[in-house]
RNA sequence: GGGCGGCUAGCUCAGUUGGUUAGAGCGCCUGGUUUACACCCAGUAGGUCGCAGGUUCGAGUCCUGUGCCGCCCACCA
């Protein structure tokens, strides 16, 4: 660039920084050039690394919530961070299509003008269902780029889209033609009100208190009666048998007679069974094989008729018989007892509490329920429990591992099936008036047999999940060849970090682990290490903690207790929202949500706001680039306390850089937050006042960039907009490379400055002397006071460090004088590091409580003393320690003794004051 | 029933392989019109690290047991 036009860049007359830092107004400017200008878009360079974050697709009916703002802060941080170290991005943003929870909320919009699904039929529904989501779909992404989010929006993938339904059809026919796809009828988690099947993941199981009946079934031989308990007498009227166990004195005499069904009365056998529990309730078990999961199991054994006495809707059917026929459940229920009890049959009821499954989005209680459904069993477990188990894929927090391992180990067929309009249809087809399950009358593929008219398509559709796990790749356009290479597949994965909540490691994670596994590359049905390295969908999971309320509950819209998060952006601003949240969430921990925090990160922004603007009243047209700074700092006019400044910057960017690797976000918030506000602020800026020479404000313009350049992912509109209005550069703070530790300690060195540890030693002691002088005059009641003398004595052994640095120390303690002195006084004194500072103002001091506190202190100090030497004594601890500790306990031991020493001294002048 | 996490200052939380006298923010209290910041500055006070044992020269940190809080999985009708 022409020197020119360099010059005049860098001489242009900048905006002022306004006093108050306004987050609203640069959030919104920033948030739109960052759009415009295409901040976020892929760039892609094969000579880089590449990096890559798949979103977890929000639901389209979901409602931001404080997990979204966690979990894609975290994500943002991390694409941030690793464009600024230099590699290649993609960040895919995505709506999941939600299948229940959006047919729900279409068929509730419809029931509002008195209709339902069926009535409108399934086309005109589904039209429905398309626009509802064109309207409330795109919703909670645009409301997630008030918080910053840097992805690649034209990478935006719905799980609806045409090339996703092409994958979710494909890996259906895949996954069916390798045989682990199949159609059977088997007892499913049935939910009366959503009239679909539902996965075991979706049900919820929920303590109850209901009623355990005590029921008689009497023999037919009229030698009595047998008692059975139980808790679903509605289902009487679909028992089959009655099971005891077979080892069970009570009922060996009993088996293989028969008893009456107390309710559509029917002869029934009495069987054994190992299943049955004898000491639960009587010991006797109705068994009624189409309601009840264990039932089934006997069922099946022992080759029971299957009654299904149950609607689809949870109201009994005519096989209940016509007293029960279209009741509901529940009424059923009551309605059985009561037959009961006129019969004489029930014996007692007790209050019992038990769990029950709950249906997840319907919130009722589920039905067991036979039925015809589509179920997958699982491909690549033990792969995928491998890629963990290797650290192929490495879960953070580690822990995590033993939950993901023990539900591989456990794991049972997933019925994929739902009885839903809104999803992925099924890419099966059946021949009209044919046996279904004949093989031969079953097609499959993606557009259906040719001769359409002879074949009706399967009703059904996936589990959402289903979709879900085809995400990692589905994404990148799966199966289609051409489209994958566009959107550079072998570039970007196996993608880098995947960010999301523990809740959903078997919803989601593992399924898209064994997805990825089975269907990337040929079909294999072992693989061997490498390939498992190929086809993992990422390298890290980093689970986020749940936000939770102060009292520890999950946040949820039904119970009221979460904030608005776009309150709180506004509030706050959405850079302190961000910060106070990160600082608020370490490793996978749950948080309890506190706005407190989310001042904290508030008031930092406003901190790092109004450090810049006291640089802007020093005046600001200087070369800011890194060149020009450095070529304003003169190493002949650094002082000792500007080095330790540097070599503190050095040591933080160290720790810094290392809790990043370590993806520990809150401890590297934490590291800058106390170098910059601590030790930058509060004192370098206050202590640089007194002289400010051009290299101290070259030393100002370095560490504010470096802070600025590091604080970039976490807090990302402030410190574009304060990387503008400094002058730091023209294009966008993300885009500039970002110098590491080793690099500015090249540059320093350099200049031919050597950082080290004891400048920052020294000047720990400078801060030590001026804090403790500072609580004396406090305590004194002389805070205020500017106009003081005091004396000072060296420690022993110890150079003054007054006369190097009296105007510092005056400066900051409010001193008129500092007068050095060999001798021990009579007066107010404060033992610090550095040496003892005298108060000189005896007289209005309180003798008697100055007394006790010199005493106080050396009682403590007597006891440190003891410890130290008891310590000393001890050939065990001389033996067995190492000598390093031993030293530093001998070290310990003498300054203690000196202080011990000084403090004596000081109460014997204190007692010989005149009062 | 099985598993996991938490229990550290009034509150919210740090505390890396055991190592010298346990930290931060908020809040409390005291003082401050220090011209970058009251969303600030300076200074106090405040903790037997849930409890009990054990290992060790040395335990908030490791082991055993135990209490409370929360979560996950399984589940008896």
């Amino acid at each position: 660039m022409n020197m020119d036009i360099l010059k005049k860049i860098l001489l242009m007359p900048r905006q002022m920084i306004k006093a108050i830092y306004n987050p609203e107004n640069i959030e919104n400017k920033w948030y739109s050039q960052w759009q415009e200008k295409g901040c976020f878009a892929k760039k892609i360079d094969h000579r880089k690394d590449s990096f890559c974050i798949l979103m977890p697709p929000p639901n389209v009916t979901g409602v931001l919530h404080m997990g979204h703002l966690l979990n894609n802060t975290l994500q943002d941080v991390l694409i941030r961070r690793a464009r600024q170290l230099g590699k290649s991005t993609l960040w895919i943003p995505g709506t999941d299509h939600a299948g229940i929870a959006t047919q729900v909320k279409v068929e509730k919009e419809l029931m509002k003008e008195g209709k339902i699904r069926q009535n409108i039929g399934r086309e005109s529904f589904i039209q429905r269902a398309l626009h509802w989501r064109d309207k409330h779909g795109g919703l909670i992404l645009e409301q997630l780029k008030k918080l910053g989010i840097s992805c690649n929006w034209d990478a935006k993938v719905h799980t609806l889209d045409p090339g996703y339904n092409l994958a979710v059809q494909t890996a259906f026919i895949e996954l069916y033609n390798r045989g682990y796809i199949y159609r059977g009828k088997r007892m499913v988690n049935w939910c009366p009100v959503s009239l679909t099947a539902l996965s075991d993941e979706e049900v919820m199981m929920k303590p109850q208190q209901c009623m355990l009946y005590h029921l008689k079934y009497e023999l037919t031989d009229g030698s009595g009666f047998i008692e059975v308990a139980t808790t679903r007498p509605e289902t009487i009227m679909g028992d089959t048998a009655i099971a005891v166990n077979p080892n069970d004195d009570r009922y060996r005499s009993l088996i293989g007679k028969t008893c009456l069904r107390p309710l559509k009365k029917a002869e029934i056998r009495i069987i054994a069974d190992e299943a049955v529990d004898q000491d639960f309730g009587s010991g006797a078990l109705k068994v009624t094989p189409a309601h009840s999961a264990i039932d089934f199991e006997i069922g099946q054994r022992h080759r029971l008729e299957f009654l299904d006495i149950m609607n689809p809707d949870g109201t009994l059917n005519s096989l209940a018989g016509n007293d029960f026929e279209g009741m509901d459940r529940f009424e059923a229920r009551v309605m059985a007892v009561e037959k009961l009890r006129k019969l004489g049959l029930l014996i007692k009821e007790e209050l019992y509490s038990n769990n029950v499954g709950f249906s997840e989005r319907a919130n009722v209680p589920i039905e067991p329920k036979l039925s015809e459904q589509w179920f997958l069993k699982y491909p690549k477990v033990e792969e995928a429990k491998a890629a963990i188990l290797n650290g192929v894929i490495k879960l953070r927090p580690e822990r995590w591992t033993k939950t993901y391992l023990h539900w591989l180990d456990n794991i049972k067929d997933w019925c994929i099936s739902r009885q839903l309009w809104w999803g992925h249809r099924i890419p099966v087809w059946y021949r009209k008036g044919y046996d279904k399950n004949d093989p031969t009358n079953i097609h499959l593929s993606i557009d259906g047999p040719e001769d359409k008219e002879n074949w009706e398509q399967d009703p059904d559709v996936l589990d959402t999940w289903f979709s879900s796990a085809l995400w990692p790749f589905a994404t990148f356009g799966w199966p289609d060849l051409k489209k994958m290479e566009e959107k550079n597949f072998d570039y970007f994965y196996p993608t880098s970090d995947l960010v999301t909540g523990p809740d959903i490691i078997f919803f989601w994670v593992t399924r898209m682990i064994i997805a990825s596994l089975e269907l990337l590359g040929a079909n294999k049905n072992h693989l061997l290490p490498n390939e498992i390295q190929e086809r993992i969908p990422f390298k890290n999971v980093y689970f986020t903690g749940i936000i939770r309320d102060k009292l520890g509950r999950k946040m949820s819209k039904s119970l009221g207790n979460s904030p608005e998060p776009l309150d709180l952006i506004k509030k706050y601003g959405a850079d302190g929202l961000r910060f106070g949240l990160l600082s608020m969430a370490p490793q996978g921990q749950d948080v309890l949500f506190s706005e407190e925090r989310v001042e904290f990160g508030r008031n930092f922004c406003n901190k790092l706001w109004n450090a810049f603007r006291f640089r802007q009243t020093i005046g600001e047209e200087q070369d800011k680039t890194i060149e020009g700074i450095f070529s304003r700092i003169n190493p002949k006019e650094v002082s000792l306390i500007d080095l330790a400044i540097l070599t503190q910057m050095l040591k933080t960017l160290i720790e810094f850089e290392e809790a990043m690797a370590e993806y520990e976000f809150n401890k590297a918030l934490q590291i800058i937050y106390s170098f910059f506000w601590k030790d930058f602020c509060d004192w370098y800026l206050e202590v640089s006042k007194i002289n400010q020479t051009s290299s101290v404000i070259g030393i100002y313009d370095l560490i504010l960039r470096q802070c600025l350049l590091i604080l970039h992912p976490f807090i990302p509109f402030i410190t574009e907009e304060l990387w503008h209005m400094a002058g730091y550069g023209t294009g966008f703070i993300n885009d500039e490379k970002l110098d590491t530790s080793a690099n500015l300690l090249a540059n320093i060195k350099a200049l031919g400055l050597e950082p080290a540890e004891d400048s920052i030693l020294e000047v720990a002691m400078i801060r030590e002397l001026i804090s403790s002088t500072r609580a004396m005059k406090a305590n004194y009641g002389l805070a205020a006071k500017k106009d003081m003398t005091f004396y000072y004595k060296a420690a022993d052994g110890q150079t003054s460090i007054i006369a190097k640095y009296n105007e510092i120390i005056k400066h900051f303690i409010g001193a008129a004088k500092v007068i050095e002195t060999n001798s021990l006084l009579d007066l107010p004194v404060i033992l610090t590091p550095a040496g003892l500072m005298y108060l000189d103002l005896a007289s209005q001091i309180d003798l008697a409580s100055e007394k006790q506190k010199v005493i106080d202190e050396i009682q403590k100090i007597t006891q440190l003393i003891a410890k130290n030497q008891s310590k000393l004594n001890d050939k065990v601890f001389i033996s067995k320690a190492p000598q390093q500790i031993i030293d530093g306990t001998k070290k310990l031991l003498e300054e203690n003794l000196k202080k011990q020493v000084e403090l004596q001294s000081l109460l014997d002048s204190l007692n010989s004051l005149k009062t």
